[in-house]
DNA sequence: CGATTGATTGAGTGTGCTCAAGACAGGTGG
DNA sequence: CCACCTGTCTTGAGCACACTCAATCAATCG
């Protein structure tokens, strides 16, 4: 199976596809929609009309601003579906902007109706791909309530790294981080100031090699060890629904 | 419709469910496994087989301890689904147990695959379910990282209020708060001491009434102003879904 | 009854924040 | 080519929110 569609090669790397499931989800980008960055696609209490496949580029969810400064909830990788966390709701809670330049693949929400009536097995595939990000936002919640800074810091590098690793785009312990010390700070929930001092210290340290936008790590076993980091997004557990014949 | 499931009755708060639709859901909660207060479900690293109804009593996710305490990640209540996080992979990444004593439905995982494969629009229910609680943890990961601890302890309070008014537990201002403030301080990042001192301030501010295990919200407009808060769980946006006749 | 668990209060401390100033790079217009 | 932006990184000094340690008190239970 070689269609031209990120959705595809992702999905596969979790399952097998049937060929019908395959053209199902290659579908979904057929119309592409490129965007510059810094784009906002949704802001609080819009409502998302469609959904999309970010077939190239990044985007952020972001919070309302609290204190001067606003959390990234959520970071988007290419080959994933945007929209997802919006079905249940009409009006957004949190705002959707393009981080860089990339192209947006729209679907209307009604193709979601389609797949639930016809393809079920990638259905609950993507009900156990968003429990993945479930435990993945668990991780999150116990990480910034639970730890030290540094231990924060630590954490995000490894899981950015790890999801990178799992969508193809890094290629060894160097890995893009397009992201400024202050916006580093709006994920990890820190100020960049401090930010800056625990990259700093890190980097004096020899653990990490910092050269914008890349950053390399160094000791990676350490900083597993240190914040007892899992990798969440490494493979889906399907197995207890049956793979049917294509 | 009036069967003794409390999950048809709390899906029926979401949407109309079809004779088909209830009875299905009706039969998950066939088998009762009464459990003590306490009684750890699910131990980290361990295997989740079944999935349960969570008929009566309330249960508890938690992470594995740093720095002598661990987080409450989860909070369930009479009527929800235990188990659809742990879908997507066998080993479980944090633990589970019962905080007062309850009744658990347990149903294997291959009752899932009969849902995708028969009810459509209750596996699509299921997933918007999902992506209300996928906006609960955004807000709480916006609340640990953006907020003072009082303004995280109120949205507590707000929050597990509306969840019990919800699922018809809360009367009115006045609801249960089964946790010590050491198990509160687990749930918003706090340490007990400090609970202690933000609980005793309101208290004598006026703004709340405490009475174990019983808190009453005093100044609920200030509250929801403080912290500008939303509820989340009231309802469900389903309108893509076409409703089916039965 | 002690024993245990939870609430309460005091005193002192430290992690991460605030405020502020300066260095440096890239981009723009004159 | 320079002057002048603006955004980002860097470093210093001081501060405060929430933590730690500790002791006392209240309530429940075996």
């Amino acid at each position: 199976m070689h269609l031209d569609s990120c959705l595809v090669s992702k999905m596969e790397k979790y399952v097998a596809l049937t060929r019908s499931e395959a053209t199902f989800l290659a579908d979904l980008e057929k119309e592409h929609w490129p965007i510059p960055a810094g784009k906002t696609i949704l802001r609080v209490g819009e409502t998302l009309r469609d959904l999309y496949v970010l077939k190239s580029g990044w985007a952020l969810v972001r919070s309302r601003v609290s204190r001067g400064r606003s959390q990234i909830l959520r970071i988007y990788l290419p080959g994933e579906i945007i929209g997802l966390v919006e079905l249940g709701r009409s009006e957004a809670l949190h705002s959707l902007q393009m981080h860089t330049k990339g192209v947006l693949c729209p679907f209307p929400r009604e193709r979601m109706v389609d797949l639930y009536n016809s393809e079920p097995r990638l259905s609950a595939l993507l009900t156990a791909l968003g429990s993945l990000e479930q435990m993945a936002m668990r991780e999150q919640i116990f990480s910034l309530s639970r730890r030290s800074a540094e231990d924060r810091l630590v954490e995000f590098l490894l899981s950015l790294q790890d999801r990178l690793h799992v969508a193809n785009l890094a290629a060894t312990s160097r890995f893009m981080v397009p992201f400024s010390q202050a916006q580093i700070g709006d994920v990890v929930g820190l100020t960049p100031v401090y930010v800056n001092r625990l990259l700093t210290k890190l980097r004096q340290e020899g653990r990490i090699e910092i050269e914008r936008p890349y950053i390399r790590i160094l000791d990676q076993d350490g900083m597993v060890n240190q914040v007892g980091f899992r990798s969440i997004y490494q493979r889906v557990d399907l197995d207890w629904f049956p793979s049917q014949a294509a």
